[in-house]
DNA sequence: CGCCGAATTGATCTTCCTCAACATTGGTGG
DNA sequence: CCACCAATGTTGAGGAAGATCAATTCGGCG
């Protein structure tokens, strides 16, 4: 486990993440309970129950989810790094999903009973709390539209461009092709289809050489077309967003 | 336009809703821009516009959307008494979806820029705010699971319930019955089900005797088959809740 | 090599959509 | 008060998207 001076947090180097001043940084040092790793596959948070911590996504891809009474499950949105979890928990006290690893997950672990102290005594952190809340929201609104209204191809396409552009935002995309620890069973849970009926959509999408996807990485062929299919628009460059 | 004192808001003496101290409610009632009230149908804020307003929903019903290209809209989620709408936009800059108003809604108008000073110098209204936020969130959720898993049936039966225990906690509804300003077309548009089906379901429901919609009336008839068929269970009754 | 989870493919079935007609309701102006 | 109109609700027939069930096949990995 490192220290905590949150000074040389690796992510804090990538430009996108705003930077915070001296009193700020060395606050969330002293609130950061350390680090922890854990495997792919580990539930870190859990439907129901009460849990005493959040975190902050250092490295690796998590998912949020819901079960269902059928053994089933939701996806209901993923988390990458810098991406904040266990907040509706903190400020609600109950969770109601839970929060699985997808890769190995390297997490920077904060305790619920500092939040309030975020409130009294750091208002800009506070803001920051507020805005991962919205952003949320955003992308949880996105979703909604995209199950309620759009077919199964535009469904798909619309979740890997929007995965990608968040990957890429924090530098794990390349120009046109991305590594995602996402089987497509998963891709099926997070937008209400089979995984059998994903894998001949996505044999559609390679033939008609929108986006490819072999394995583990998924490669967009013809960004234009794909953006038109799904309705998507590359979101406008954030500024810098916050990060605890 | 009433005065702006908010001891005298008419919503606060719902049991449900927080007090504050009079320190807060002399703030809130500060930045309070005063009361407007609005049409049915009118459209309060508008995707893509920024707007410089946030409401408190005084009385009525308003709802939350986003449209798609080819001139559909999905419904993400309905505004009751008590409940915060702009907030995302305050916090992110734009909106990313719109609010209108389902019937003539009375509204407490606050100003994005006054925003800033609840969290520098009221942080259990800052708080407050992000537990809008959350709340919202758990919404979305829950209606994630109900559209991506859920058959037709229990999408309805699900939503009906939600609305019903909403409206029965600001005291909309008796103990049964609900009067909705939803036609069968909002219904399918918040499910992402047109509206022949949703009438053809609709049907259904009745026909087993679970629950009755006649014009604009919800009646449950059997809540324990209802909540059966939709995997739904009826929160936990809340403690108290914040408000605006 | 053999095993296991994931991917792939085919056949069939169900849910929901589309299109189209018609009925009902509530509101408005004559 | 009635006649008319537009919006909403209702019903039917047929089609398409996606689910289900059931085999294989593929790709690592011990």
């Amino acid at each position: 486990m490192r220290g905590n001076d949150c000074g040389l947090c690796p992510l804090r180097s990538h430009a996108i993440f705003r930077t915070c001043d001296s009193r700020e940084r060395e606050f969330i040092s002293r609130i950061k309970k350390g680090e922890i790793e854990v495997a792919a596959g580990t539930q870190i948070l859990t439907e129901g129950e009460q849990s005493n911590h959040l975190y902050t996504v250092l490295s690796g891809w998590a998912f949020r989810h819901k079960g269902t009474e059928d053994g089933g499950m939701q996806i209901l949105n993923f988390a990458l790094p810098g991406d904040l979890v266990g907040l509706q928990s903190a400020v609600m006290g109950k969770m109601e999903h839970s929060v699985g690893a997808l890769t190995k997950l390297k997490l920077c672990v904060f305790d619920r009973r500092d939040v309030w102290e975020i409130y009294t005594n750091h208002p800009t952190l506070a803001f920051a709390l507020t805005w991962f809340a919205a952003r949320e929201e955003q992308i949880l609104d996105q979703n909604l539209v995209s199950l309620g209204q759009y077919t199964g191809l535009q469904k798909i396409t619309h979740l890997i461009l929007h995965l990608f552009d968040r990957a890429k935002a924090v530098g794990l995309a390349d120009n046109d092709h991305l590594q995602v620890p996402l089987t497509q069973q998963h891709l099926g849970q997070a937008l209400g289809l089979t995984n059998v009926h994903v894998n001949r959509l996505l044999r559609i999408l390679a033939e008609r050489g929108l986006i490819e996807v072999r394995g583990n990485s998924f490669r967009i062929l013809d960004r234009a077309a794909a953006e038109r299919l799904a309705n998507y628009e590359e979101p406008a460059k954030e500024m810098t967003r916050p990060i605890l």
